[in-house]
DNA sequence: TAACGATACATAGTTATTCTAGGTATTAGT
DNA sequence: ACTAATACCTAGAATAACTATGTATCGTTA
């Protein structure tokens, strides 16, 4: 499982919050944890730093898309982050703009299925 | 053929430039005309502005991925763009940066056949 | 028990890329 | 003569992810 995989990080933009929050409309969960959970699902391509996700995660949460707990687990204190009803609409707004974004790349680029 | 339908302009980041080359690799083109191309295939989702796209065709002739020369056309003078060899092995490194890069998308947010 | 790596959170400043907002010049139509 | 469309251009603003760094805790092992 390479990190790093080489994707331009400039194709991620736009496209961080959609991961997010889809990862945690499945369950809650905090953010380091969330980081090797997109990794798992993405087969190693996307690898976010620390650095890039927690910012992340705290201006989802002041767009009120997810809100945060601190809760004890296996003696660890960890903050977790749970979708609110505003981000799962969100989301969906967000699914379907990547949907018309996907599709037009590839009417311009000749693949899937033209 | 509405303008602007909104495609969050973040996505974009780091598409346009295989959307131009594979434009360009068909025929050679000038920057105006290309933008109406690219508006037209993609079904009205990419509308580059003129500031937007003169940039990118300086930065993608310093880089070496096309050429230009100055043609005249229908009386009018025009800077026609042509990909170069080095623009087409590029593109097409991009091409499956674009298709590693959607497919990983795909995977995270549950769409794309899985 | 001291050292180290992994876990877990955080922020300041840099970088990269597109957009906004202007500008110039020419041609065609009214 | 005026206006809209064509055709090119650039400087500076805005945005978002990355780099680099810092703190603290926990588990393992020498």
């Amino acid at each position: 499982m390479e990190a790093n995989m080489k994707v331009n990080k400039e194709l991620l933009k736009g496209s961080t919050a959609v991961l997010v929050l889809t990862t945690l409309a499945k369950q809650d969960q905090y953010g380091y944890e969330l980081i090797r959970e997109i990794e798992r699902q993405s087969e190693g391509v996307f690898a976010f730093k620390e650095g890039t996700l927690y910012p992340i995660l705290h201006t989802l949460e002041a767009e009120g898309w997810v809100e945060s707990y601190w809760q004890v687990h296996d003696g660890r204190k960890r903050k977790y982050y749970r979708i609110t009803d505003k981000g799962k609409q969100h989301v969906k707004e967000r699914k379907a703009e990547w949907q018309l974004f996907r599709t037009a790349v590839d009417r311009v680029i000749g693949e899937g299925g033209v």
